[in-house]
DNA sequence: ATGAAAGCGCTAACAT
DNA sequence: ATGTTAGCGCTTTCAT
């Protein structure tokens, strides 16, 4: 097929042992006569290295493996771009895969991943349990989970980066609260995953902290059929709002568990007849560029996707290539609140 | 490292030819018996083949390219998907790589794709010349592009995937003269790529068709200085429409290029006091998720983008692994209007 | 029906 | 300073 390093020694008139030394980096011991006569050959011949025999003999490529739910949700979408052009600025490419947020689909693409010599990957996860993937972890393969905290039980040796949905949905409802809002709704798919726990927690802990009864939220949260998918996160948004609204003492401020889905509760008010920002009050989570462009621009609790992703895409390079392993650690981003149009007070 | 084919052929009492023999679907030769002996052995083992081995021999991988302006934005997120969904039910996974529409940039993937052994790619991208990708596929690289009708001077075996645009944007403008709008713009990001052109074409033949002089259309196409990048197709829909519908003689229907750019001319249009739906109607072009979702409800020339997904990757497939290179060919997909709550008759 | 052996392109001891 | 060489794990003739 293409050209071997042998053809180049031949071109260059040396052996091939000195091609592999100037290419992997040991100029050093090398006369600058020879070096500059390797480097005309390289050039004259197009020469470039075979990165199976590379990683045959190495055993590591510089690929990653990037899990994320789905890339057509936007915010995984925009997550998936920064993490591959943080990549790209150290050599990596990211092999891109959709778990649909199921265990054994995750696990199935980890040993793919593996067997393509990936030995690095980007886990979006919310399972609060990771033992479908312990095997893979024992046999040496290094994780970075994203959108999951650390659990008990969890493997060693792991790194979580996340931001903090607790702090987050309390800045989300305490906007809420302080606006005179009284009577609060939470609209979430099944609380399950860690990430919507917490962010149920962080609702409960504001709702308590002004001296309510959490109680008496209205919470919909799906139950265990899953109706809808992580893809669907607007059209559960938009069935939970115009029930809830259409409801008896419906609420008069909605904390939606991610922006797709307060989009769906967009969606959903209209349906029911009320319109957000004069009716009632929606608050997001993430901040998608979508946020600021629909109307009313949707008030939102901001992840700094792009800072996270390059953090997760440094620390599981540094992992890779440094072979310490390191005790493994969590990072719980501070989220800030963004005020838009969708949260006014109650009439 | 892993378990390698000898370690299995031992423990089974064969050769390792007679293991390669059965993973690669040649047990016919095989004493049913001993073929029972080594499928215990794997699984007893938990062999896997080592795929940078399989590559150095064999030449090739599972694996495709597919390139993307950029994953952030929702219509090329969910065609990731779909193409990363249809690839794996054939055993192949999918590198991303996100263009930014840079030329360069595609090059340099393709190159880098073509040392990772991937020797197929999906190309979406709309540049009218393909001349910076000759030289790979000249050396073999198989290409389909997707979001490009097929140029004069286009390589020899290409296979081009589509929408009809002109088509499309006919339809869309058609869609508003027969409501009874007879000023109309267009917004664009600049035409020098030839879907943009295409369905510029389109929109300017349904206005001749109807006895309209597409002159005196109002016409927004950001100029040579790339202000907005793909990415933000929003931004730039936001910008035009405000200028537009603040000007002398403001458009009473606007086809916006596509339905993110559409999305951002909602909000210019906010900006600039006007209501779509009401004071003025809007056509999108895509049919992303959010079409169905924001208020009001866009209407939008709908792509069939998982079929079109599947039918890029099954060529694609198809030629990787017959010889047989064939003429290359431009699939032309018709299509279809989906008229929504953004197109009313003018007050 | 099964096995032996060469070699895919590269790297890193280990010579010289 | 540079060259020789032995594999990395797999597949595939070519033997037996």
């Amino acid at each position: 097929m293409g050209v071997t390093i042998y053809e180049v020694a031949r071109e260059a008139g040396v052996s091939p042992s000195t091609v592999s030394n100037l290419l992997n980096g040991r100029s050093g011991r090398m006369l600058p006569e020879t070096r500059a006569r390797v480097e005309a050959a390289i050039r004259r011949l197009g020469y470039r290295p075979n990165r199976a025999a590379r990683q045959l003999r190495n055993g590591r490529v510089q690929v990653i493996g990037l899990v994320v739910p789905s890339v057509a949700n936007p915010f995984w979408g925009a997550f998936a771009r920064h993490v591959e052009g943080a990549a790209l600025t150290q050599g990596y490419h990211v092999l891109l895969c959709n778990s649909e947020r199921d265990p054994d689909r995750e696990r199935g693409y980890l040993e793919e991943l593996w067997d393509d010599g990936v030995t690095g990957v980007i886990l979006c996860t919310s399972l609060p349990s990771l033992t479908h993937v312990l095997p893979l972890v024992k046999r040496g393969l290094k994780l970075v989970t994203f959108d999951r905290t650390a659990q008990a039980g969890d493997p060693a040796g792991l790194t979580n980066i996340s931001v903090d949905n607790v702090v987050g949905a309390q800045l989300a409802t305490e906007h809420l609260l302080s606006l005179g809002h009284r009577r609060l709704g939470f609209i979430s798919g099944a609380l399950g995953s860690v990430n919507r726990k917490e962010r149920y927690d962080g609702f409960r802990a504001a709702l308590v902290a002004a001296g309510l009864d959490p109680d008496d939220a209205v919470v919909w949260s799906e139950a265990y059929e899953d109706t809808f998918g992580d893809l669907d996160a607007a059209g559960l948004g938009r069935a939970a709002a115009r029930e809830i609204l259409t409801g008896a003492n419906p609420p008069t401020g909605i904390v939606a568990i991610n922006d797709m889905c307060a989009l769906g509760v967009y969606a959903g008010a209209r349906d029911a007849g009320r319109r957000v920002g004069t009716d009632v009050s929606v608050v997001g989570f993430d901040d998608i560029v979508l946020a600021d462009l629909v109307d009313p621009a949707l008030t939102t609790v901001r992840q700094p996707l792009a800072d996270m992703a390059s953090t997760a895409f440094d620390n599981l390079r540094s992992r890779l290539e440094s072979p310490a392993t390191g005790p493994g650690h969590s990072l719980l981003i501070r989220p800030e609140l963004v005020t838009r149009s969708s949260t006014t007070p109650p009439v």
